[in-house]
DNA sequence: CCTACCGATCGGTAGG
DNA sequence: CCTACCGATCGGTAGG
């Protein structure tokens, strides 16, 4: 059973977003910040206008409408984590270390990007349909990026082979991804500190798995 | 236009909640269903009308209004994992073996309310002020209830005293809290043999810490 | 980017 | 548990 809260939001609404023009940027920022505070589905138009300081009318200058702005918002998300898992896949050096990196960077972005993490684990429902099943696509995608890098570690001799592959992976990717749950920006864990103590955490259900 | 009362019979969508009068129960186990597939904003009270075969005036015989819904489905979970906490808290045995035991059972709770356990960590937000002031009350006493079972373990030299308890709690609880976003029931693995592979990783997490 | 407006639906209530 | 109804708000649009 997930706990509330305890904390108040962190001061910046989140790390910046590149690649758009800077007004719409403004109303990508407004919607993640109030869809973060009361959920998407009680996020009216009216709100992320007010937010702008404009009429509702005038915020269909820049969107098509509701969901998009909430697709604009779960696209920027989704290509930033896959260019991180990409960089992990394809590099150099053991399987082992490769996860452990991945790990520590995935963390850090769930850490640094806290309200749209949290806005994709939990409003991916609002979606809408054609969205959705791009999202499930990009699922299976994490999924199956996991399998062959721990499979390679297996064959390295670094992960014990009777480690429940699928097990370990939801395991582990559940809490990194809770991570906006809990964690509070203004308190005394540093974002940094946080990821390589959850990267090391997960390395430890990786490779000492019981025989 | 209103559909004639469509009534079949209420498939189970959760596990049966005791101690309510059975028209109470249908109401509830209406509200859990839709909560849970479309969200309890996007839920409409007509919605939960309808899936009874009802009016919309006749459900305020049976509730006080549509917050009043989420408020009883969320003091239903609560009270029902604070009494397997408060069991193991209280029970004989090492420590390291009640949290096993703590872990498994928790799990076991998410694998088979997995409805009511996705709502608790997905739709806090949505609970009225008082209620979320109740929870957060809730959130401290599961994170304390852990610490002292783990310091007991240190003590007992059955866990490495170098464990940052703090983070071990959250990676855990998280990993299991989030199974609802996972499992699905009609799959090929068993709630039991689930809920006793993550007691697994929980116990590698605490008991493997490197010093 | 604003004004003025639309039909639909929202949660909720009175009275039976 | 139903009928009939309430004011408020919803997402969205036309025309400028």
């Amino acid at each position: 059973m997930r706990m509330p809260p305890s904390k108040a939001a962190p001061k910046k609404t989140d790390a910046p977003l590149n690649g758009r023009r800077s007004r719409d940027r403004e109303v990508i920022e407004a919607a993640v910040k109030l869809f973060w505070e009361k959920g998407y589905a009680s996020t009216s138009v009216q709100d992320v206008a007010d937010e702008l300081g404009m009429m509702k009318g005038s915020l269909y200058y820049y969107i098509d409408g509701k969901d998009d702005l909430l697709r604009k918002i779960f696209e920027d998300s989704h290509r930033e984590v896959q260019e991180i898992a990409e960089r992990h896949r394809a590099a150099d050096g053991k399987a082992v270390d490769r996860l452990r990196a991945f790990f520590e960077e995935y963390a850090l972005w769930c850490l640094t990007h806290l309200q749209r993490a949290s806005l994709y684990a939990r409003e991916w429902r609002h979606a809408s349909e054609d969205l959705r099943a791009l999202m499930a696509v990009q699922r299976r995608y994490y999924d199956e990026l996991l399998v062959p890098m721990i499979k390679s570690a297996i064959a390295e001799g670094s992960v014990s082979a009777d480690l429940d592959i699928r097990m370990a992976n939801y395991f582990i990717m559940s809490a990194i991804t809770s991570i906006p749950d809990w964690f509070d920006p203004a308190g005394k864990l540093s974002a940094d500190a946080v990821a390589k103590r959850y990267a090391d955490l997960a390395m430890l259900v990786i490779t000492r798995s019981a025989s």
